[in-house]
RNA sequence: GGAGAAUUGGCAGAGUGGUCGAUUGCGGUAGUCUUGAAAACUAUUGUACCGAGAGGUACCGGGGGUUCGAAUCCCUCAUUCUCCGCCA
């Protein structure tokens, strides 16, 4: 959610951002301004009417307790309208309120202004390529063919028990999952992040806290008759412990993790996208989450930047890294940067990592605060990242290392597989 | 799932219809005293919002209601604890 106070000091700089997105905001922006003043009139208005309301039934408490019942009751009668009158303009003020908060919950985050210009994927910035693919394979397979020449994910079976979506890793390929998970949860510890293991359901204020509600509500599982929603990441959970939160100085800097299963409905989905492990409803996530004050958030970033670059490499992997331009870059983010790893066997670029901003629009919904120097309150930044997501790496993986002996294990990996080697 | 008890400011804990945003203790902050510290004493110490300001409004688990007036009465939901049932 956009402060209203940047929206009011900063008009045309917040026209410009949502513009990025190809988003014509100028109305919107003026019926805010308006409905936020109406809002304020009405607000003292209906404060006055309190006032003189809470004074004069002091007053009547004074007179009942001196014994002047007849006054107190002429002033009864007094308050009768007023009481009325302030009802009338409570309903107003509420009626306002909401109005006004709607409005500002449907406007996106405001782009940063090195966020370039786009409608839609092909106009991201490449800002980073590394080398080349390991395989030396001329016609590489593709990782549904190796999992299952080397039985280790099984998609008819997950069909069979859920639905599509939804595979049964087996043997070495669960083995390698788990190896995954492990690896990254203890790379992000020796980065100074607190491992969490959190709920996969959550309420909905958390959905709303974060940005996946009420915007996007098709994106997640819903379980009816509890009320709850499966998380889509562990973004949810691990941002929204923070919720209604005052740290009591600027002294901080909240660096968090945690792994978890990631739950989508990803409706509309079809073809190429989703074969394989390319997509799926339920996959493996590590992520990391920070939450600074605004002079410490450019640096965090850098830090989460070389923190997924440094996992890809340690993996061997093939993979460049994006600036997603205004119409690819997500709701709640102010920038997002992508990862995405070389698929050999595809021939394509399938992306494991997103690593975004949020500066103030999270934590705005969350009422994620921090006094600063002079103890005033001020709304803290959030940041989070992938770090990594897991089919996709699987994939990159047995695509990029396939040989005819079978697929080699990268060395940082093997303490955690217990083997070199899949065969 | 059933029965009972509870939920008050950073914490502990008073308060059952009328200057209660809330007694008190601890803690925090500032000061006095001290070479320094401790102790003692004094003062101060919640959040959000409206207002140019003076000031005002709201908040005693959440929501609703009764009343001129609610922390206090009523309804409802949530959470915690105890007992029973069930269960990894």
């Amino acid at each position: 959610m956009i402060e209203i106070q940047r929206i009011k000091e900063n008009r045309a700089e917040v026209i410009a951002g949502l513009k990025k997105r190809g988003l014509d905001s100028e109305k919107d922006i003026e019926k805010i301004l308006i409905v936020d003043q109406q809002w304020r009139d009405a607000k003292t208005e209906h404060q006055e009417t309190s006032a003189n309301l809470n004074t004069i039934s002091k007053e009547v408490g004074k007179l009942f307790s001196s014994g002047e019942r007849n006054q107190a009751e002429v002033l009864k009668n007094q308050s009768v309208e007023l009481k009325k009158q302030e009802a009338t303009q409570k309903t107003r003020v509420e009626e306002l309120q909401n109005q006004l908060s709607k409005a500002i919950m449907a406007l996106p985050n405001i782009l940063r202004p090195e966020v370039p210009s786009g409608n839609d994927a092909e106009e991201n910035e490449l800002i980073f390529e590394s080398g080349s693919s390991p395989t030396k394979e001329s016609a590489p397979k593709a990782h549904w063919d190796l999992a299952k020449e080397y039985q280790l994910i099984d998609f008819e079976l997950g069909v069979k028990v859920t639905g599509a979506g939804f595979p049964f890793y087996r043997g070495k390929g669960a083995k390698l999952q788990r190896a995954l998970i492990s690896f990254f949860l203890e790379e992000a510890s020796n980065a100074g992040y607190e491992e969490f293991s959190s709920p996969l359901m959550v309420n909905e204020e958390s959905g709303m806290g974060t940005g996946q509600l009420p915007d996007k509500e098709g994106m997640m599982y819903h379980v009816g008759e509890d009320d709850l929603y499966l998380i889509p990441t562990a973004e949810v959970p691990l941002t929204n412990m923070y919720r209604n939160t005052l740290l009591p100085n600027d002294d901080f800097s909240i660096k968090i993790t945690g792994h978890t299963p990631c739950f989508r409905r990803e409706a509309g989905s079809y073809g190429k996208d989703v074969r394989g492990l390319n997509r799926l409803h339920q996959f493996e996530k590590v992520e990391i989450v920070r939450i600074e004050k605004p002079e410490n958030v450019e640096s965090a970033l850098k830090e989460m930047l070389d923190h997924v670059k440094s996992l890809l490499e340690k993996l061997g992997l093939q993979y460049r890294i994006l600036k997603l331009c205004g119409g690819d870059t997500g709701f709640a983010a102010s920038i997002t940067y992508d990862f995405e790893v070389y698929s050999a066997g595809q021939d394509k670029w399938l992306e494991v990592s997103s690593v975004s901003r949020f500066d103030t629009f999270q934590s705005n919904r969350l009422k994620l605060r921090y006094k600063d120097e002079n103890k005033k309150s001020k709304l803290c930044h959030t940041l989070n990242g992938s770090a990594l997501a897991l089919p996709r790496i699987v994939a990159a993986l047995l695509e990029n290392n396939q040989s005819p002996q079978g697929i080699k294990i990268p060395e940082p990996l093997v303490p955690y597989t217990g083997f070199k080697i899949i065969n």
